[in-house]
DNA sequence: CTGTTAGCGCGTTCAG
DNA sequence: CTGAACGCGCTAACAG
């Protein structure tokens, strides 16, 4: 900059101003700074400027599982809408572990990013967030919700889910089987919370049995899968708790030689792209995960303009895919209803 | 920092040097640094070490298409390797679009990244190249080759296209379509050339009819789908340029009520991860997407080590997998190939 | 083993 | 309309 400053004949003050259009300057000043910028080819540091300036026009996203189609399409989002605000981000993966998850926030958090996005795993209330009101860094979370005075974004879980198991019930199943994820995570105790609701208010007992747990992942849900399915009085039905589980179950119920619907029903939360091109289709919960994402940055961006505004927990609709994995033969077409 | 020192009674610089270790320093100042640290609740700023360093341990990847997940993969095996190596990942997507590939370039360099992950997109030869050359960071690029000295790494593309086509050959198909990608990328033009290689040493006429744009997207391929469909001897079999592609074809067939393998033959570049789960289950090209996000790292370190080296290109291989789209029916479960 | 000092590249009061 | 000078928070010679 001292070198576009000389060449210009000016002084680097003027070249930082006609730069940021931070303070008028003659039409001639400006013309030179500008060709002198273009024949050094100067590149600004954003570094010295966000030292300077004490802001680096940069979000972190700290999520799990990049490798899940889910979080993948929230990254997409951030990634968008943090561009047109003028931020760039910052990935990191927490891997749903606390340790890990706190010293990833760490490292954001040291590289200054002016907001930061989490999605908690189930430790953060005892590692991650302590740590970060100490560090005061604006913060808003996603997917999950805790009880913490944080701004949230999240899907709806409990209803979807309940509307799910309706489903089941209506086309005639009372050994509804469910493969939950991660206990302790919001989503999952919503989503077992849906499940028991509807059980209840259809009057079909409930039975601890045919609740599995999945953990989130696919071989443990194929796992679960077949022990379920060892089960003196199996079920006749299971609802997943999100598509990795959906992929564990469909393979133990594989490898058991059944088939979907025909042999058992499956419904799950979790929408995939290609859902309505193979077989069997799945009747599934879409949530809407660009429009997290972008809520979410929104949220932040927000937050980052008036820190003393009331905090917001937001609840973004999830859609009933009825398709024919639910086994009832009434899907003509892909049909969704809110 | 200063406020540490002081509380520590020792110098800003003995305050730095406890930190980074980096060089020696008495017990019993380092603990009582140590206890300042912990009772100011000191965080250091990457940003001002970053200055200070000419360094910042932070990697740039550009890539398009953050909704696909073959790319998601490459992106969590970067996020991964990186990590390992002390640095942090900042993420822009490209857009498949050289002028926003360079504004996403620049903003990256700017923010001072040590190196640079780039899926160059097709005009990136007039513009982000030319760019990146002048603005001298390391750089590596990604999925597809081009004519440049940079260190560079993809997958075989032209063998196990031919793969696929011999196969379909085998099983006696003649009219034999290809879906093809975004024309000039590296990638689609070699697989291009494995197609028409494979029909050439096998003798079957080559069709210019035949190969469709697809333009490695879903609408367009299943546009493309069915213009093939509506042709006067329409292909007993299609081959994907990839995954995207393959749902937008896989849609066109379905809409004209034709069902896979039995009217016709489809197989494709880019395995799903829940492929063998759901029929049609897709006789594919898996490739090794993790490895070469890690891959991709592992140069762009070594090359920050030692800018002289000489430059490499790697090929990674790329894997047939035999599932039943193809319609031969030999596929006794998922049987890989090299 | 420790302190002093000079930058890293920029934004931003202050004077002119 | 423009410049000089200070500081952002930290590292790295150079002394001691």
């Amino acid at each position: 900059m001292a070198q576009v400053a000389k060449l210009a004949g000016v002084s680097v003050t003027t070249v930082s101003h006609v730069i940021n259009g931070t303070r008028p300057a003659s039409e001639a000043t400006r013309a030179a700074v500008q060709a002198a910028i273009d024949r050094t080819g100067y590149r600004p540091n954003t570094l010295a400027r966000a030292l300077a300036r004490g802001g680096t026009q940069s979000l972190g996203l700290a999520i799990s599982g990049l490798s899940n189609p889910y979080f993948m399409d929230v990254v997409a989002a951030v990634e968008a809408a943090a561009g047109v605000a003028g931020h760039t981000l910052l990935l990191g993966d927490t891997r749903e572990d606390p340790e890990h998850e706190l010293r990833i926030v760490r490292t954001l958090a040291e590289r200054q990013v002016d907001g930061l996005l989490l999605a908690p795993s189930v430790g953060a209330l005892e590692t991650t967030l302590p740590w970060l009101e100490s560090a005061e860094v604006p913060v808003v979370l996603l997917d999950r919700f805790l009880d913490v005075p944080l701004d949230q974004v999240g899907c709806d879980n409990e209803q979807p889910t309940a509307k799910l198991v309706d489903h089941l019930i209506e086309v005639g199943h009372t050994r509804i089987a469910m493969a939950i994820g991660i206990p302790g995570l919001s989503t999952t105790d919503e989503r077992v919370r849906g499940y028991r609701m509807a059980l209840d208010r259809a009057g079909v007992p409930f039975d601890p049995d045919l609740v599995a747990d999945g953990g989130s992942q696919r071989d443990q849900a194929r796992e679960a899968m077949h022990a379920l399915l060892d089960l003196d009085e199996p079920p006749t039905a299971v609802v997943s708790g999100n598509n990795f589980m959906t992929i564990g179950l469909l393979r133990a119920i594989n490898e058991r030689g059944l088939r979907v619907p025909d042999d058992i029903a499956l419904v799950a939360f979790d929408d995939f792209e290609w859902a309505d091109l193979f077989a069997p289709r799945l009747t599934v919960i879409r949530q809407p995960t660009s429009e997290l994402g972008s809520r979410a940055v929104e949220l932040l961006l927000s937050r980052l303009e008036d820190p003393s505004a009331p905090i917001r927990h937001e609840r973004l609709d999830a859609t009933f895919v009825h398709r024919d994995s639910c086994g009832c033969h009434a899907a003509a077409g892909a049909t969704a209803t809110a």
